[in-house]
DNA sequence: GACTATTTGTTCGTATGTATC
DNA sequence: CGATACATACGAACAAATAGT
């Protein structure tokens, strides 16, 4: 494969890139130690400045790890390494926002159709945990937001599929922000509780079809709120 | 505030952490032009080398946009920053077909409802077209295959979503090789032109529910020819 | 525990490429 | 076109952290 590249890109951006192919190809394994600066200088031919800041790139892109004194090593693949904590809550636009909870709504209607079927009792006895937990943290959004969270994701696991469990924890990243705007209203924070208490509920006695409408009830009730808010 | 920074951590990637910060207090809006290297290093007291490094770290992270010989900018938010951990997120999980169509189908259960309402009179000529040439290669598995994916990326645009979008759009990439395989019987090519047919009409007259409902038996279908394939 | 070699962190000066007016 | 402002790249030097002896 010829080595084609992008010239309008700077330097350290094309090193970056070729670095983060070579990872990606498993050229160099995840926790494995790569070549020090000075290789990696010689290796592109360019200085030591300049991998050092297609490092940094890498970096902030949750791919590589570098220690002082020791070396650079690639960052063990799972999920999380690719969940870089997003700063987009804030930067999120109002119709962006609106796309992902619109998501995260159809997502999660398939997601409790199927949790209601393959629930087993273990799962109904954490989501319980869970709900009583939220409703203890009724003064205190933020805690009361990282238990919707793990209710949320806790029933996404119950569905049994891989995929939207990834997905939603991923929606959740940039939402997290928008709904802990949400919960400094009281009535809002009330009215959470209800209705997850009603969706439990209905997850329990297995009714699909009450449970999708109370999940889409509050995902609507969410994105209301939000237009409200902004 | 007291500037309290773990000393731990190298200076380059505390300067990331404070520039982080600023931009997520709003202290500079998405778009804006930050200061130049040259102040931000004064204002931190640090070399530009050091700066300069915190910026790519932050240019990894897709928070900040250097610009040669213009100076550095709040990127403003862009989807694309979800797409990098959506698409690991799918990767992950790829081997599984059937989550893959479970997750399609629950996204385009959505899509299809949104698309009735949305769906201008141009949008139908061209999902028309599309359906017509999907008809026209009904010996042609490879094609069709295109025709299909084409149809439904159609679909989602009407939907004004965005997020739906470019979810759909990477679903469909591990799939095309299923579904291929599923090409490769005549009855269900013969079958899936009739659902898409009605599928196409119940978008036409705007029935949000038969086009649900047809989106769905056809995603299931898929599903359990799949099942049988195995 | 101390010493040493290795490796990354930080700084500065200088030259060059690029965008804007 | 020229002038200016700015980011990019290089090399050399020293500081600081780490791992191994």
């Amino acid at each position: 494969m010829a080595n084609v590249q992008n010239l309008s890109k700077t330097r350290y951006v094309r090193v970056a890139d070729q670095i983060e192919s070579m990872i990606m190809r498993g050229e160099w394994q995840p926790g494995q130690r790569l070549p020090t600066l000075e290789e990696l200088a010689t290796m592109f031919a360019v200085s030591r400045a300049v991998v050092r800041e297609a490092c940094s790139v890498l970096v902030g892109a949750g791919l590589i790890e570098v220690r002082h004194g020791d070396g650079i090593y690639v960052k063990s693949f799972s999920l999380d390494s690719f969940l870089r904590p997003i700063h987009a809550a804030i930067l999120l636009a109002a119709s962006d926002a609106r796309a992902l909870l619109e998501v995260g709504m159809w997502l999660e209607g398939g997601i409790v159709e199927q949790a209601t079927q393959r629930r087993r009792r273990q799962d109904c006895e954490f989501l319980s945990e869970t709900l009583f937990m939220m409703e203890a943290s009724r003064e205190d959004a933020g805690r009361m937001m990282e238990c919707e969270r793990q209710f949320h994701v806790t029933l996404s696991e119950c569905a049994g599929n891989e995929v939207a469990v990834n997905l939603l924890r991923i929606l959740y990243q940039p939402l997290t922000g928008v709904m802990n705007l949400l919960l400094m209203d009281e009535d809002f924070r009330d009215e959470m509780i209800t209705l997850h208490r009603a969706l439990y509920d209905s997850i329990a006695v297995q009714d699909g079809e009450s449970a999708k409408r109370h999940i889409q009830l509050y995902r609507r009730r969410a994105m209301d709120a939000m237009r409200n808010a902004k």
